[in-house]
Order: C-alpha cells, then structure tokens, then sequence
DNA sequence: ACCTATGTTGATAC
DNA sequence: GGTATCAACATAGG
C-alpha cells in the first residue's frame, strides 16, 4: 500500500489526532522493527516529550518533539498508522505510543518491512516526487543506462515513488518502462514529470497510491483502459510490471 | 506440500 | 559507479 499519497495520508493523520499530546510509555520491543536500537532506547529519549511537528519526505515520515528527538517512520510494505485504536489482536502492532490521556499511536504492518527509529538520515533522499522542479528532474532522472521505472523508484534520485505509481506515471506519458533513462528526450522528461505531479496529486486526493487509471487492469489478461489493447506484463527493476503495448512503444 | 505472488529497502555481487 | 539480485518479513493462492 503505502507510496507517497499514503504516507502523506498518515502524516495528515497525525497531524490531525496525535499533535501536542504527550507521551507516557513506548513500545519499541520488536527489535527488528526499532533496528538499530536496543529495546527501551526509543522510549527512554520520548517518554515525557510532546509531540509538535509532522513531516515527511518521499515515503519516509518524522515527528518532532518539544525535547530535541526526532521519531522517524517508514511503513515499509504493509505499514500504517493508527491512532487511538484497540490493539491490533494478531500482534501486528510493531511499534506504539501511549499518550499521557490514555490514548494511543500504532504502526501497524503484517509484514514487518516498516521503520521506527530516532533522528531518521534523509541526506540520500532525492528531492518529493510532488515538489521537485523540472530542471532538477531532467538531471537526475534523465541519466543512466538502468530502465526508466527503475530510476523513477530509485529513491536517492527521486523521493516517493513506488511500483504502481511508476506503472501509472508511464502508462500516462506514453513512456515505455524499459527505455534506458538516459535516452530520453527532454520532452519525455518533461512529460514524465508533468505526469507525475498529476499522479502524486490526484493519488492523495483519492487516499491511496493505487489510484491511478490503470492498475485496476494490472493482471493478466489486463487491457489498457485507453486504448483497449491486452496489457504487456513483466518485470522491470525486479517489479512486476504492466504497460500498453500500443500507447507505450519499445524503445 | 511446494511453489508463486505481493505496495519497500538494504546489502552484496558482477 | 551503476545495475541486478537477493534477503529481510508474513500471508494468500494455485
């Protein structure tokens, strides 16, 4: 689940009902989860900090708190929030904080591919797939021999991007996902990002990543929902893949 | 039973 | 340096 428009959705949420209430008591025992950290470390530096500020760029998210630390969350693959929620009855909460009013914060994820960590490093993040400029776009995505969607979601190059996103975001420009990056023209680049924006926007809008026009047609058998043509589908960037034969020509 | 699949990210190998 | 592959985890389905 959880590309851009879904962490932007969580940290809206925090935002909403979790900001300048204090923290009595963490819950940072998964160790796998609250990695590098020893058990109890997270909650010695929150216990008795209120939270102030929620941020977040691509799909890493950050709390600040009125005494200095800084609490990052990734939500991984499977990850979301939860506010004031009964415990999840399967053990799927990872990580919590009980507020001072009895209240509470989950990260809640099955999988267990989600972050909880202090003063998380965001200096190898590129620039929000939703706030970068164009002449920053044509540089840093507009290089290299790698596949387009592979550089799309590479992280360190441009912040927020995830698999459905970039199937969408090419399925839009016309862009086939296995174009090199660097043979791009920049009229494609620049169409790429025009695309983006309007997927990022228009994702958050609808309150999920998988939003977009085409991924209710990513299984096989999948026809594009603009020109009817039957779906191609592998795996680009070591992700499944879908694009419209048709509308996305081989490069 | 055993194989595949699944929205992420990091380490490692070529 | 850049790119591809696999492993971390938990579950569902053929």
């Amino acid at each position: 689940m959880p590309e851009l428009p879904d962490v932007e959705l969580a940290r809206r949420l925090i935002e909403q009902r979790a900001l300048g209430r204090k923290i009595a008591a963490v819950d940072d025992s998964d160790t796998w989860v609250s990695r590098p950290h020893a058990p109890g470390e997270i909650a010695g530096a929150l216990t008795g900090a209120t939270l102030t500020e929620a941020h977040r760029h691509g799909k890493t998210m950050w709390i600040e708190t009125d005494r200095g630390p800084v609490l990052g969350l990734h939500l991984g693959m499977t990850g979301g929030i939860r506010v004031d929620e009964e415990p999840d009855t399967r053990g799927w909460d990872r990580f919590a904080l009980e507020f001072e009013d009895g209240g509470r914060m989950a990260l809640r994820d099955m999988r267990r591919f989600g972050r909880a960590m202090l003063d998380p490093d965001l200096s190898r993040l590129g620039p929000d797939a939703g706030e970068v400029g164009r002449e920053e776009f044509r540089e840093r995505v507009g290089r290299g021999t790698s596949p387009i969607k592979a550089r799309l979601m590479d992280q360190g190059v441009i912040a927020g991007v995830g698999n459905l996103m970039a199937d969408e975001i090419l399925w839009q420009a016309r862009i086939h996902p296995l174009t090199p990056a660097g043979e791009l023209t920049e009229g494609q680049l620049d169409e790429l990002r025009r695309a983006m924006r309007a997927v990022v926007r228009h994702s958050i809008e609808r309150g999920h990543a998988g939003a977009g026009d085409i991924n209710p047609h990513r299984v096989p058998g999948g026809i594009c929902p603009r020109c009817g043509a039957v779906l191609e589908h592998g795996r680009v960037g070591g992700r499944t893949t879908y694009w419209c034969p048709r509308d996305q020509p081989a490069p």
